[in-house]
DNA sequence: GGACCTGACCGTCCTAAAGG
DNA sequence: CCTTTAGGACGGTCAGGTCC
């Protein structure tokens, strides 16, 4: 599991990503594709660098400015602005943060083709940030999933076995991303399943890593979110009408792939035995 | 040796926001 | 309104290294 010194980053869990990632992401980085409206330069320049790591997955610098090549600037010129955009900058005496302060991109290996040089991609921060600003298309979003499968290996890894089953429902991860459904969740009973019991203790197992987390906490953190909210009808971009999994189809699921199945349902057994334990505090109170 | 690549610097200019 | 200043763009240097 790689350290937060060799990522080149700190991160830490979903709650985090909200109150803070997000936000500071969004007012260094734009709260908004600057392919919708334009903006600052310096967020279109940002985008299109994580719009470069989001299709391709690890590179290093140069391997970044080598993918538009036809651009009127240098590769050395071009190499270096996605360098400093990475590592931020100093300037008279003060640090400007780039995307591994934010911790949107992590250091992921070294290229040893000549001279050993660092590689980067993605976060899962970077990821979320990516789904939620970038305004990514379904085939983008297709591609960022394949790049970034061991990086998610629960969600992105399935990427396509779930699309068998649940379709256009695998984008609903932009809800996440948009900072929806991770805390105060107004879901209390909209189905008999209990999503809000489960999403509760989501935010329970994982709440001492709010100022760190590793990498696969993370991933399984995202993760149970995903399937969890699978149950919750949910409105996706510019539909009208509310969509709703049924239930057989997210027994489905789990029924035939019996890896997502044990690791879930792990998942869930955790989360029965802590509301047992806490309710059986209570319970005793009979017996006095 | 020479072409090419990488990482870490620095200096200067421009622009937009902040503050009087 | 003008001045100050922070952030950003961009050109450049230097010290390494690889590969032919």
């Amino acid at each position: 599991m790689p350290s937060p010194a060799e990522q080149g980053a700190i991160y830490g869990n979903l709650h985090s990503y909200k109150m803070f990632t997000r936000p500071t992401a969004q007012r260094l980085f734009g709260s908004y594709s600057f392919r919708k409206k334009s903006g600052p330069k310096h967020h279109e320049n940002i985008q299109k660098m994580l719009e470069i790591l989001a299709s391709n997955g690890t590179l290093t610098t140069w391997g970044m400015a080598k993918t538009h090549l036809a651009d009127s600037k240098s590769i050395r010129s071009q190499e270096k602005e996605y360098r400093r955009l990475l590592m931020g900058r100093m300037a008279r005496g003060k640090h400007t943060s780039g995307l591994l302060d934010v911790g949107l991109v992590v250091k992921d290996g070294k290229s040893m083709l000549k001279v050993p040089a660092d590689q980067y991609r993605l976060s899962l921060h970077g990821i979320l940030y990516s789904i939620d600003v970038l305004d990514l298309s379904n085939k983008q979003a297709d591609t960022m999933a394949a790049k970034y499968a061991h990086v998610l290996p629960m969600v992105f890894g399935k990427w396509g076995f779930l699309k068998k089953i649940i379709g256009d429902e695998v984008y609903r991860l932009k809800i996440l991303a948009g900072g929806l459904f991770m805390d105060n969740i107004q879901i209390a009973n909209i189905t008999n399943f209990p999503v809000y019991e489960l999403m509760t203790y989501l935010n329970v197992k994982y709440q001492n890593n709010f100022e760190q987390i590793n990498e696969e906490d993370l991933a399984d953190q995202i993760s149970f979110w995903f399937y969890t909210t699978l149950l919750v009808p949910s409105r996706l971009g510019s539909a009208k009408k509310q969509t709703s999994l049924a239930l057989n189809q997210w027994k489905k699921i789990f029924k035939d792939d019996p890896e997502l199945k044990t690791w879930y349902y792990g998942f869930v057994d955790d989360a029965i035995a802590f509301y047992s334990k806490r309710f059986k505090t209570i319970k005793k109170l009979d017996s006095l």
